[in-house]
DNA sequence: GAGATGACGGGCT
DNA sequence: AAGCCCGCCATCT
């Protein structure tokens, strides 16, 4: 544990199929509530060849948060799609239902 | 070492 | 209910 984003990874590296977090719920997980904003920082951070499913991870509203590439929220929304996750009329997830506990 | 950055969250309007 | 603004944290340059 060197770095928070190696933290990050670690993490986001066991949430299951069909499930999604949030960033501030991750940075909970990790012992700092308030620093969801890092987690979103850290997953900027990754290559596009990770094995981390970073597509499971959005922002508190359930939805994919806004990044440069505007196609990349769509390949994100395929991919969670594909993986069981459902988007509603607004293409927001339904946290109640696919939100990861946790361990 | 200081300042700027950013895929957030929560509270208030 | 939706949108705006302000504050937070760890990292990057």
């Amino acid at each position: 544990m060197k770095h928070f984003y190696e933290q990050v990874y670690e993490l986001v590296r066991q949430v299951p199929v069909g499930a999604v977090v949030t960033y501030g719920q991750v940075a909970a997980m990790l012992g700092s509530p308030r620093s969801a904003r890092a987690v979103g920082y850290a997953l900027r951070y990754l290559p596009r060849g990770t094995d981390v499913p970073w597509q499971r991870v959005i922002n508190h509203k359930g939805e994919i948060s806004p990044r440069f590439p505007a196609e990349s929220p769509l390949i994100q929304r395929a991919l969670l799609e594909s993986e069981g996750v459902v988007f509603d009329d607004n293409d927001r997830v339904d946290l109640k239902l696919f939100r990861w506990p946790g361990e």
